[in-house]
RNA sequence: GGUAUCGUGGCCGAGUGGCUAGGCAAAGCUCUGCAAAAGCUUCUACAGCGGUUCGAAUCCGCUCGGGACCU
């Protein structure tokens, strides 16, 4: 079974602050490859501390790809990011033939992996107008759209969700149920094999890096990285924990002890969401993140 | 020592005789383009003991505890 030129793409995913990084970073050197980030933050240039990027020794240690190659007024969705994502591999693995991906951006994650359906760009003023009517008349009113325009869809999603449903209308919107149908059909395979590895640990300990990582960003000065990101504020990229509980500091609105204690906060209960998002992935197994010399056996054998 | 006063789930907090307040946290979960987002579910407590009542977190008594005032 083992292909001279079989192709395999080694993700790392997790919870935030469980170590993805560094072991992703060993296992490219071991593997004298190059990584490929899919963390939906990492991408903007402008905001490194409240993200937890890499740091420039360890950028300079291995390639990465992915990082802060974007501006934060620019959208990125996971479907660029697939496209983008499949591009770029394309072309390393005429070099590589492994390539660490490493993220804890579910979505982003899946859409490399499987692939998402095609669909229509979005139409930014039909987003205002829909977001303007949500919010005129409620909830109702989406649920409304969205039964008049596509009712299987309306049966299937949870239309409690304001978010979704207006994703769903601007969709059913701009599609038919042939050309749905269709473009759900056209999705791509991939050319690569996906070796999925999850690193997790005990929960408290997890929670106490996330709490020390949280004051070590302070200490790398998150608040001037914060000032230096208002007049971004209102951007979809700045929409985050680490950003948000900050800029409420600064509108008055609570304590800067208070913004603290809710970024802390905020990145745990994310850390649950992201381990309950990769649960739901059987074929992916989960390690602890210093069993780096476990996860390469691992790795060696899924490739011989 | 005396006088009033308060004591509600991990936290905040409404409720003055009868129908699970609510919020936050926590835990669990959902997920095809804002995803570090957005949404869903669960968690029946009234300091203790006794009394009144068909029925008490709500009324009465005592006890314990907190803070306040007076001497």
């Amino acid at each position: 079974m083992s292909e001279a030129n079989k192709k395999y793409l080694i993700s790392i995913v997790g919870p935030t602050a469980v170590g993805k990084t560094s072991m992703a970073i060993a296992l490219a050197k071991h593997y004298k490859t190059v990584i490929l980030s899919a963390d939906s933050r990492q991408f903007y240039k402008e905001i490194s501390i409240g993200t937890a990027k890499p740091s420039q020794a360890e950028l300079a240690e291995v390639p990465h790809y992915f990082i802060g190659n974007k501006s934060v007024s620019e959208n990125y969705s996971a479907g660029d990011f697939e496209r983008d994502a499949l591009d770029l591999l394309q072309t390393l693995f005429e070099t590589y033939d492994k390539v660490v991906l490493v993220g804890g951006s579910g979505l982003y994650i899946k859409a490399l992996w499987e692939g998402l359906d095609e669909m229509p760009e979005v139409d930014e003023t039909f987003r205002n107008e829909l977001i303007a009517n949500y919010e005129k008349n409620g909830l109702s009113y989406l649920q409304n759209a969205l039964l008049q325009l596509d009712e299987e869809k309306y049966q299937s999603i949870d239309i409690q969700n304001p978010q979704r449903l207006m994703r769903a209308i601007e969709i059913a919107s701009q599609t038919t149920p042939e050309i749905r149908k269709k473009n759900s059909e056209k999705r791509s395979k991939r050319q690569f094999e996906v070796i999925k590895i999850a690193l997790n640990e005990d929960r408290n300990v997890l929670y106490d890096k996330i709490n020390r990582r949280v004051d070590n960003m302070l200490e790398m000065g998150l608040l001037a990285e914060c000032k230096a990101m208002l007049p971004y504020k209102d951007h979809y990229a700045l929409k985050t924990v680490g950003y948000t509980e900050i800029f409420a500091f600064f509108d008055g609105i609570h304590s800067f002890e208070k913004a603290v204690e809710l970024i802390k906060q905020h990145s745990r209960n994310y850390a649950k969401r992201q381990i309950t998002w990769f649960k739901r992935e059987l074929d992916l197994i989960w390690f602890n993140p210093n069993a780096l010399g476990i996860i390469c056996e691992y790795i060696d054998k899924r490739t011989e």
